[in-house]
Order: C-alpha cells, then sequence, then structure tokens
DNA sequence: GATGAATGAGGGTTCATTCAT
DNA sequence: AATGAATGAACCCTCATTCAT
C-alpha cells in the first residue's frame, strides 16, 4: 500500500530501525538544505555514517532514494494530524485552528521535514515531477476530507455559500503559514513555542472578522 | 545604489545593454531551471554565447554571478508594478484586484523571472542566504508601502480595525496567488490569459464575501 | 581429464543438469555479448535467476567461471562435429564443403556459443590469455585430425604436395567463414538458411577454380 | 574531409603534437588490449601522464575519444599503403605479395593499432556500432579500388572468371594473415622479420598451387 | 581587456567479492 | 550447503575557477 510495506526499497526496510532513522535524517537533512539537485549522497553517507555502495543498495538510486525520502516525509506529517483526529471541533474555525496549531507544532518539531514537504513541488527535476504532482494530490485529497467530515454548519448566515466560505477561510489560514513557516524555522524551539501562541491569536483576530461576516449575528 | 551602479560589476555594465540583456536571459533561465547549486555556469556561456572566461570576468564568481541574477529580477518584478501605480483605485479591494492582476500577467510574461524570484530563498546554499534575506525583506517593505498609499477607507464598518482587515485581505490573495503561481507556469500563455480571468473571478467571489463582513451594508 | 570432471566446480556440477543448463545459457549470453571484462555477474545471476553468492559457491570467481563457460562452448562446439563423423565424404572438397555447413549450421543455431569462442582470444584481460591460447590449441589441434583421416587422395595431380594442397583450400574456407560469421549472426534464423545455401554455392565456385588446379583434368 | 581536420576535437588537436602521440598511444594501449568497453580512462590518462579532466577537455566523452583513436588506426593504416602505392606490380599474385607483405610489416610495427583496427568491429557496444561499420566499409572500399587498378590480366586462362579469381586469391592471402597475426604480434621485432619471409615464403607457395589452376600452362 | 585551455574535486552508479549465517 | 547483505574501489563524466596570454 505505501512505501513502508514495498518490496522495493526491503533491503532498507530490514535493518534495524534505529539505523534507518539515522539514515532518513541524513537524507531529509540534505535534502531539505539542498533540494533534490543539489543534494549530495556522498554528504549523506558521511552524515550517515555508512559506506557510499550501502546506500545505493539499500535505495537503488538517488531518485528512488528521494521519493522515498518524500513519501516518508508525508506520511509522519500525516501521522501528526492522525493522533488527534478523533477529537476534532465541530466548529469550522476552531477546528480550523486546532489544526493549525498542530501544523505548527510539526514544523517546529521536525523543521526539515516540513521543509522538505512544502518545498519538494517547487524544485524537483523534470524527470521526478510526475511522481510527485501524483503523491501530491492523494496527500490533498486525503486532507480535504478530514476538515469536512462533521463539521457543524448550522452557525453560517443564510445565503452564504458554505464551500466558498470555507474555502476562504482555508486561503487564509495558507497564507498566515507560508508567511510564518519560515520564522518558525529559524527560532530555536523554545521561542517556537511562544511564536506559535502568538501566530494563534493573530489567526483568531482574523477569523473573528470573518466571522463577522459569514456567522449569522448572534 | 544598487547594484546597477556598483563597480563591483562595472565589467559587465560596460557593455552593449543589448548584449547585457543577452547574458542576462541565459543566466535567468539556468538559474530558474535548476535552482542555484544545480545551476552550470557552462550550460549559461553556452547559451548566452560567450566565452567561459569572460562570463567571470563579468561577475568573479558564480554567487555573485547569481546575487545579480536575483538583483535583475527583483528590478524588473518592482518595475512592472511601477508602471501601474498612478491610476491605483482607491477602493482596497479593488487596488488588490487590480495588482493582482498585473502580478499574474507577470507570471504569465516572464514565468522564469517570477520562479527565480519566489523560489530564491527557498533552495539557496546556507552562504548566500543572509544576503537574499536582506534583500527579500527590503522588496517587501516597498511593496507595503504601495499599497496603502491613498486608500479610501471611508466604506469600513465602524469598529473595523483598518490594518487587521487590510492584512486579512491581502492573506487571501496570497493563499490564492500560491494556489495558482504553478498552474500559471505550466499552461501555454494563450491559456494563461483565461485562467487569469478565470482566477481573478474566483477572487472577486471571496472578497464579496470578505465585503459582507468588512463593509457597512449599502 | 577436462573441466566437467574437476573437483573445482564440484558444487556446481552436483546440481539437477537442467539448471546447470539454465545457469550456462545465461552466463554465455552475458559473455558473448559483452566480452570477459564488460560482462557483469550481477546480470548474470540476474538472467538465471539465483542468488549472487551462489554463484561465486559454484565457481569462486568471475575468471574461473568464465574459464568454464568457455570450455563449455568448446565441448559443445565439437560435439556438434562428433555427431556427424561417421558419414564424411571421401572427397576433400566435398568433405570441407560438408564440414562448412555443419559450421555455419552451429552459427546459426548457437550464435552466442560461436561469438563466444571466436572472440575469446581477442578480448581476453592479460591475466586470462595463457590459459585461453592453450585451450584453443588443443581445440584447433583435434579439428585437424578428423579432417585428414580416411581421405581420398587419389584425384590430386600428380606433382601435387597433398598437404600443402589440403592447408590452401583450408585457409579459402577460413576466410569466407570469417567473412559471412557477422551477416550470420545478424539475419534471422528463418534467412540464415537461405544464406547458407548461397554461401555454400560461392564456396562451390571457389572450388571448382580450385580443382582445375590441384585435380587432374577428367 | 577527416578527423584531423574537425572542430569537434579541435582543443586535442591544438596541442604539441609529441604530447598528441603520447596521449594517442596510451589510448591505443589501452583499447587494443581490453576493447571499448573494457578500457578504462582511469588508465589511460595515468598511462599518458595527464590529468582526468584534461582527457574529457579534449575528447568529450569515452565514446568520442574511441572513435576518434579508431580513426587514427585507420589512417596510419591508409597511409602505410599509400606510401608504396606508385611501385605496386601489375601482376595479380606479385601485387597482393607485396600488400602481404607491407601489411605484416605494419603489424609487426603497429602491434596494437593492428590488433584495434581488426578487432573494432567485433567488440563494439551497439552505441557504436553503427558508425564503425560505416567506418569500415569506406575503408574496405578504398582498399578494393586501390587493388584492381592497372591489373594485368592477360595470363588468366580463358574461361576463367577474373573476378571470382581474384576473389579466390584474396580470401587465401586474408586466411594466411588472420591465422599468422596473433603469432607477429607474440614475437619480438627482430624475430617477426624472419616469420614475415616465412609466411611470404608460404604464401608464394600457395600462390604457384592457385596458378597452376588460373594462369595459362607458360 | 578579454579569453579559453587546463584541472582536480566531486558527481551518481556499478562492480566482484566476502562472510556471517 | 547455500545465501544475500554489505562494501570500497573503480567507473565515466561535469564542475567552477584560475591564469598565461
Amino acid at each position: 500500500m505505501n512505501a513502508t510495506a514495498s518490496k522495493k526499497y526491503a533491503n532498507f526496510e530490514h535493518i534495524p530501525p534505529e539505523e534507518q532513522q539515522r539514515i532518513l535524517e541524513a537524507c531529509i537533512e540534505e535534502f531539505a538544505r539542498n533540494g533534490y539537485a543539489a543534494a549530495s549522497t556522498n554528504a549523506i553517507v558521511k552524515r550517515a555514517g555508512i559506506p557510499k555502495g550501502t546506500l545505493f543498495y539499500y535505495f537503488g538510486s538517488k531518485k528512488d532514494l528521494y521519493l522515498y525520502v518524500f513519501d516518508h516525509a508525508v506520511a509522519r506529517f500525516v501521522e501528526a494530524f492522525d493522533r488527534l483526529t478523533g477529537e476534532l471541533p465541530a466548529d469550522l474555525f476552531e477546528r480550523l485552528l486546532y489544526r493549525g496549531r498542530a501544523r505548527m507544532q510539526f514544523v517546529v518539531e521536525h523543521p526539515r521535514l516540513y521543509q522538505l514537504f512544502f518545498n519538494a513541488l517547487l524544485h524537483t527535476p523534470d524527470e521526478i515531477q510526475p511522481e510527485m504532482t501524483t503523491r501530491y494530490a492523494e496527500y490533498a485529497a486525503a486532507g480535504r476530507d478530514r476538515l469536512t467530515e462533521g463539521l457543524d454548519l448550522s452557525s453560517f448566515r443564510a445565503g452564504v455559500q458554505v464551500d466558498e466560505a470555507v474555502e476562504l477561510v482555508k486561503l487564509v489560514l495558507e497564507g498566515i503559514y507560508n508567511r510564518y513557516a519560515p520564522a518558525l524555522r529559524r527560532v530555536s524551539p523554545e521561542e517556537a513555542l511562544g511564536l506559535v501562541e502568538q501566530i494563534t491569536e493573530e489567526t483568531r483576530g482574523y477569523f473573528e472578522l470573518l466571522k463577522t461576516g459569514l456567522y449569522k449575528s448572534p
């Protein structure tokens, strides 16, 4: 079904998990820092402390290595959200705030993974582009489902097209994250937590403004 | 004041403008396509039709060449907006729609420049990162000024914090462009014009929703 | 006596004959296609469907594998001629035509074996060269015996040195085969049969010319 | 027209002739010994005493290097024959003996070139095969012209088809050279001269036999 | 002032062979 | 007896930069 069960990478997946982890971290670091083309397999093996031949024994080629690492990043990202699925708020704005905070925490905890994930589509050589597009579309579709499921729409003002409204709110959120993601990656983990709170508050402000237009007056 | 007057690149700036142009185009193409690290100076000189040594005589190093090209991209981007400053609509939403359309036309007309400009920060080797950050901040500040100058704020509902509202609308716009920029670069120039119209209409829809909350009821 | 009875390859020769056959085919294909140095043991095990370690368990090293395969090729080649020994024509020219046709049929039926066999001496690393030369000399000697045995020499013109004449005719034949062997390997099996006939006819023409000098006038 | 005037290899052809010679010799040695695929550019640069990058600066790729070296081998081979064109004997057998001796001398003087030249077609990767076939056909055509030009055919017996007869004699010669070429390469230069005489004598013997059939009786 | 010849480091990848199991 | 994981050397090739002219 997913990469972690594939035969293609069986060689890699049969080694001790801690070593898998160490190697993956080295790959993530290198790919996130430099993008696909400029990343160096030499740098990776040096960082991971494994022989050059072994990397290619595990992954076959640089391209396949990249796709594996990307799938891993997606899996970890999705996983971070799945952990809190059960308790999703029913109100659109609350749910998005909730998700947004989770997303920012992910950025703080796994800055390189986030960087890898969101930059993957931009700087990818033509040969990989199709595979990446497919993977990204799958991820996006899954996220869409998780957002709208069991949403309480009763607060929306009559005459407001809900779909359009939801899209509008998501755009605002996206904009905010694109704006702050670099900052989140730059600051220390301690400062990051404060920054997350600050961004959440700012977002809450925008949401209140949006509500005055989209929700019924109380 | 800026790069175009510096002594550092004097060798380059003393050659005929048409040749400057040809060389710059080659650099933009190569850097936009491959990013900084993966770009090849060999490919550049081949495309530009100049000797290898000459490129380094003009620019000193690959790094300095990149910074020069980036500055040029910024200048061209800013310039595209300056050309329409005088006629800016006074209404916030109309002004942003106007700017947005201009920005999309820039993407369509100079896809490589846009790509270079907006991806520059993401995949840049550590040694260049600081310089890039500075340059980016300068550009952002300039854009801010140009937006708010002479804006008609009388339509805003009482009690709405205008600064916050403006920021909110900008976020929506940013989100939309980030979402569609890749699509704009992918389609043919003819299709692009239609796409620009479609995006503008979609944006107008979001803006109407926003107005119900932010503007006085008519 | 020869490789097939040696202790050295005992591991290989104890497995079922059909599997021996399958493995040998894979080796012949790879060595014939690429020569010794460029042949890949990886490609061989993949084609043969056996584990990598097993190949080396059977044959010890790439070099020993090659020598074994070459001996096998020689054995198959000799065997193809032994099958028709009993019925050899007594007339020199007829016998050579007969042999020649058999040889060409071997080329058609086992193009890879032929290729391996006749190219082995040319592109062989220095470390193997001595062993190859020895093997080749043994094969050549065996062929010589089989040609002259029971030959009817009564048709030769008086004064003609028979040994020299035989050698002369063989030279002609060799020349023809060297000239046509590549073509035989290139064409399809169906076309090959026609080509064999054509070559035989051409050879017959040369032989008639030779007979006017070497045989008594009728 | 030929390789020595091409722009493609201009970088190489602009260096001092003695250095060209040294590098070519290293290439010839390596390619002749190992064939195209197994030849190592590392071994070449080591033998030639030049940096790795320089080899590729001169020749672009291993493939282009090989084609250049092959063309050089052909040129030297043809050149060796052109030196004696004017004095060619009019009699077919004498002319072939004369040519044959020249060819053998070439083998003795340039054993590696000869090896490279005559093995080139056999062990050549598919990607180069077409180019090689073309080159070889051109060479063969040139040789054919040079053989038949101004030949005295008056000695042939009536009823003998001259074309066929010429072909027959050439086949004999070819066979002899294929048989002795390895021996000529193996022996020392001093011994080689004696061997050439011996082969010439043997050939003369075959030719006398052929004449009894093909020429008018005296 | 302008060039292009020259290069060594590093790029990704394949390889035959070993050895613990 | 049989294996397949692991590896370091070697593979061909591209690179940004220098420097003598």
